[in-house]
DNA sequence: ATGGAACTAAACTGTCCAGTACAGTTCCGA
DNA sequence: TCGGAACTGTACTGGACAGTTTAGTTCCAT
């Protein structure tokens, strides 16, 4: 409790790895066997021999990967934001040019929460908060990866629509904070008190929607975005 | 970690209490230590042995007014959810007859943004979503008093305002929960990623001050809220 | 002032855990 | 095939912790 702020260990997988000998094996059982336990029980519901045992692995070879127990935590870790951060990324970059700016969007708004409501990323999410305290520097780096690199992306993007005059709007970042949260935050807080509750998809898209009419209202090229028609346009 | 299901066990204090017995006295020094040490090092992380000593209190006696450490940690969240709805809650209520809805939504942003940022409240929030795979009846608990009592306040507010005509809007619930949203989502989040940073002031106006005119363009009566200051929305 | 309830201090039980030690076994590249 | 690196199993150290027990002390209402 009193030792040093463990550095990240990051997993170190290159794009290339056709041999991966024994020890390269037991590296990734490791730290695929403590993600899940410490995913499931927190980090101090979590014994090492519990992860040894459901590695497949002796303790002796866990200490000899991993220095100690925080330095096994921060790197399972470290490896799950990474696995958070490039979904968002991607589905970003469709945005570039768009011909139809308001579909673009619902389906963009769609895609992020649908994303962001995953049950494992839910939890790596309540694991970080829960020890933000004993672990600051992993709440600064899931900051940072997750959310922080994901507004920027949009960020980019919504600064490139107003150069084309699709978007009015004098800070792209602030403008880029407000569409996700517009989208995501109803379903992601409450999500972070409820584990194990069914994510409502109906109640998902109705949020994406208005969130995308409420985003046009605010910074839309166009004065008047269809009066709010609740669920979308067709059906009804 | 097997035992039952603890029911809350609220605090029990009547509004009068002038005489306030030893055993009274105990009980609350009890749940004031117990309180600041879950609070600062988690769950798992404090021992009764801790909040004994720290409450001046022998563990027997612990023991003696909370069944376990289950219960005591479910009694001193409990206590300290009710603090967190309360202030919020009251805010709002000045809301009822606005002449000026502009200013008097921007001045309630405002409010509301400190009150969530307050470092106690932070902490509670982080403790119980940290905790809610193992108590999940005190996520619920959270969600409905703190989150879910404030938006429904909210609402009611709305629907007044919008039978005054000074709002437009066909859901008042999900309204509240916009607003609530565009002016926390931001400094809650970063929030909960890193403890014992300092609040942005100026940040928190500025974001204040943006979702109260995204919200106006979105639900105002008036359908142009004056530009945002700043500069005329070209630059190239 | 006194009897009982509440409290204290300390020791104890049974369990769990991080990290180490060590002797023996398996793997794998040269 | 052979030698060293990596791994296994088991046991151990030293400590922590939830919850109980006991014997004695303090408080306070009657």
């Amino acid at each position: 409790m009193a030792g040093p702020p463990p550095t990240a260990e990051e997993p170190r997988e290159g794009p290339e790895r056709p041999p991966e000998g024994r020890s390269a094996r037991k590296h990734r059982a490791i730290l695929s066997a403590a993600g899940e336990l410490f995913l499931r029980q927190g980090y101090l519901g979590t014994s090492v021999d519990e992860i040894a045992a459901s590695a497949g692995v002796s303790k002796q070879t866990v200490y000899k990967h991993f220095d100690d127990k925080q330095h096994l935590f921060t790197a399972v870790v470290f490896a799950s934001i990474d696995h958070v951060g490039r979904p968002f990324y991607e589905e970003i970059h469709r945005l570039e040019d768009s011909d139809d700016l308001e579909a673009d969007l619902r389906e963009l708004a769609k895609r992020l929460s649908a994303v962001a409501t995953d049950q494992r990323l839910l939890q790596v999410r309540r694991l970080v908060i829960g020890e933000a305290a004993r672990f600051p520097e992993l709440g600064h780096a899931y900051y940072e990866r997750a959310v922080d690199r994901t507004t920027r992306s949009l960020e980019a993007r919504f600064r490139g629509l107003a150069e084309r005059g699709l978007l009015r709007l004098d800070d792209p970042y602030l403008a880029a904070q407000t569409f996700i949260w517009l989208v995501l935050s109803v379903p992601l807080n409450r999500a972070m008190f409820s584990p194990e509750t069914e994510t409502d998809a109906a109640g998902l898209r109705r949020i994406a929607d208005e969130a995308v009419r409420i985003f046009l209202a605010a910074y839309g090229a166009t004065p008047a975005s269809p009066r709010r028609g609740a669920r979308p346009p067709a059906q009804a």
